[in-house]
RNA sequence: GCGCCCGUAGCUCAGUGGAUCAGAGUAUUGGCCUCCGAAGCCAAGGGUCGUGGGUUCGAAUCCCGCCGGGCGCGCCA
């Protein structure tokens, strides 16, 4: 396999630059694909960098960089680099240099774009995290198809990923579901005497009621109406994210940490560094030495903990059992949130880094139908849920469409778009592309293994040198998007390289009669098939041989 | 009032640790199937990148003010 040439480049522009100019000293060799493929496959900006910092002309450096004699032992792989601009050094592979990413990709199937991590982490991501007390909703929806995208991609990148789901089933609000249900067991409507303060109205509740009644469950064991509704809940929930393709590897709750006692003994910790005090009858933390606006109680003068408390103890808890990185997805409702952990943690003071763990933020969906948004209410009970949506507009889409956004931008989710135009989603754009070029491999009908191999020289045309471009690219962006816990990035890469087949294949044809050139071309529209697959299943859609 | 996030084409959104493009989809208009899948392609019109300053050789991008929107600001979770 012939090396990387960006790799390649970046020593030799090491090399010119140590001959040139030795005063720079080691310098880090920025290298990027310009925008404009007029610009050429590869341009660095290392000259403006080092000219500045030295205080020589950039454009002069840039020259000498240009005519240093190294570019002569690489001129099988990179015309003769250009200056341009203030001092740019722009790059043009040779042809075959450029096409042989197809053979990498054809050769590496699945694992292209893939990489083995220098220092492999343990990682996890945590996400979606409902707590027991109602069906999943859009926003659940949308920090599902983060998730479990987020953490297909940094295991693409060689990590160790575990997904996680954290649940509260030891708060007020479970105590609240309760009572709802047992109300609502009672024949008690909301509002009605007797319908508890804070109670949940939606319509599953009166389900939940239903089905614990024709189980024989005893009305007044609030104890076992509150157990049997979470186990009913957590069940829906379930099957839920199973329709929509997300499986986590550990379930965390809330309740083990009090039953195992390491709420207490986070509190006892805090306690004895002398990180707390006691006032109003409360203890308080002193999260104001870690940047918080004020100081925060932990533990009420009813001797019961604040929320922050078990997660506290449950962020210790994923510390020690060797998380070093952990992404914890959350609605940008729980901003606040980020604070009071961080500083618990960091006022225990047992060697987890400052900014651990990391978060990622995604703004509310708001739901649009017949022009008009959908509040989204867990008490009313009247929201759209996960369910519905896959119901209207299938997996596929839904996933696509909730991660093809950046987390914190705002979203409109318009049903009447999800519902009636389906065909408009650009999900099936990119899976027709897919579906295409299988089409096209069914018909030639000979073994694809043998393409792997097919002299790619006849590839002569711009266009072709635009999709080789573009696959090449491919590892880059799902580097950047697992560094960035940015998969939308691999959304619309996917479209773009989705759209540069479609109009290739409008312009030429593929099964041309003479062979040299048929099979360099089917060499070609396979790789895309397999960059667009490996694509697709990192953001949980399928990729689909027709449709 | 304070904190965080956001403001880019009619609409939905990319680009935002400077230089080398203001872009995609959609909507509108006009073309393309005797030929590998028309769920496709080609083309046109459409934006002083919220606004006013500042830094720079260069700002959608960085800094400050203002306007507009979202979310938080509880001994709720």
């Amino acid at each position: 396999m012939p090396r990387d040439p960006k790799t390649v480049l970046s020593e030799a522009l090491a090399e010119a630059l140590a001959g040139e100019a030795p005063e720079a000293g080691r310098t880090a060799i920025g290298l990027e694909r310009p925008k404009n493929a007029a610009h050429g496959d590869w341009s660095s900006n290392v000259a403006l960098q080092v000219a500045a910092r030295l205080g020589r002309n950039p454009r002069e450096l840039a020259q000498k960089l240009c005519a240093a004699p190294v570019w002569a032992s690489l001129a099988d792989i990179v015309e003769p680099p250009q200056v341009a601009g203030p001092g740019f050094v722009n790059f043009r592979l040779r042809p075959a240099a450029k096409l042989a990413v197809i053979h990498r990709v054809l050769a590496e199937g699945e694992r292209y774009g893939h990489a083995r991590a220098a220092k492999p982490e343990k990682v996890m991501v945590e996400f979606v995290s409902a707590n027991p007390t109602g069906p999943l909703h859009v926003g659940h929806g949308r920090q599902a198809a983060l998730g479990d995208a987020i953490a297909a991609l940094i295991a693409s990148q060689g990590h160790e990923v575990t997904r996680e789901f954290y649940y509260n089933d030891a708060g007020a609000q479970i105590r609240n579901l309760a009572l709802s249900v047992q109300a609502r067991a009672r024949g008690i409507a909301p509002g009605e005497p007797g319908w508890p303060a804070d109670g949940y109205q939606g319509e599953y509740v009166v389900e939940i009621a239903r089905a614990y009644a024709a189980a024989g469950g005893d009305l007044e064991d609030l104890e076992a109406v509150r157990r049997f509704a979470v186990a009913y809940l957590r069940r829906e929930q379930d099957e839920d994210l199973r329709a929509f393709g997300v499986a986590f590897d550990v379930y965390s709750l809330e309740s083990a940490l009090y039953a195992e006692g390491k709420v207490e003994e986070v509190v006892q910790a805090l306690v004895s560094r002398g990180k707390t005090y006691e006032k109003d009858g409360a203890l308080w933390l002193r999260t104001t030495d870690y940047g918080d606006d004020k100081d925060r109680v932990m533990r009420k003068a009813d001797g019961s903990y604040t929320y922050f408390v078990p997660d506290v103890a449950y962020h210790v808890g994923k510390w020690r059992r060797g998380y070093t990185r952990v992404v914890n997805v959350q609605g940008s409702d729980h901003h606040s949130t980020i604070t009071r952990v961080r500083a618990g943690l960091q006022a225990l003071a047992i060697g987890i880094p400052a900014g651990w763990p990391e978060y990622v933020l995604h703004s509310m969906v708001r739901v649009v139908r017949g022009g008009e948004e959908v509040k989204i209410s867990k008490r009313a009970g009247a929201y759209v849920t996960l369910r519905d949506l896959i119901d209207w507009a299938g997996r596929d889409a839904v996933r696509f469409f909730l991660v093809s956004r950046r987390p914190d931008a705002d979203f409109v989710f318009d049903v009447d778009l999800a519902l009636a135009r389906t065909e408009d989603n650009p999900v099936y754009y990119v899976q027709y592309a897919h579906a295409r070029i299988s089409s096209v491999l069914a018909q030639w009908g000979e073994d694809p293994a043998r393409l792997a191999a097919a002299p790619l020289a006849p590839l002569a045309l711009a266009r072709e040198a635009v999709l080789a471009r573009e696959l090449a690219a491919f590892p880059e962006v799902l580097a950047q998007a697992a560094a960035e816990c940015a998969p939308h990035a691999v959304a619309f890469y996917l479209r773009n390289l989705a759209s540069e087949f479609h109009s290739y294949y409008n312009a030429e044809r593929i099964l041309v009669e003479e062979r040299a050139l048929r099979e360099a071309r089917l060499a070609l529209a396979a790789a895309v098939r397999q960059t667009l697959a490996n694509g697709l299943r990192l953001l949980g859609v399928s990729a689909p041989e027709k449709m």
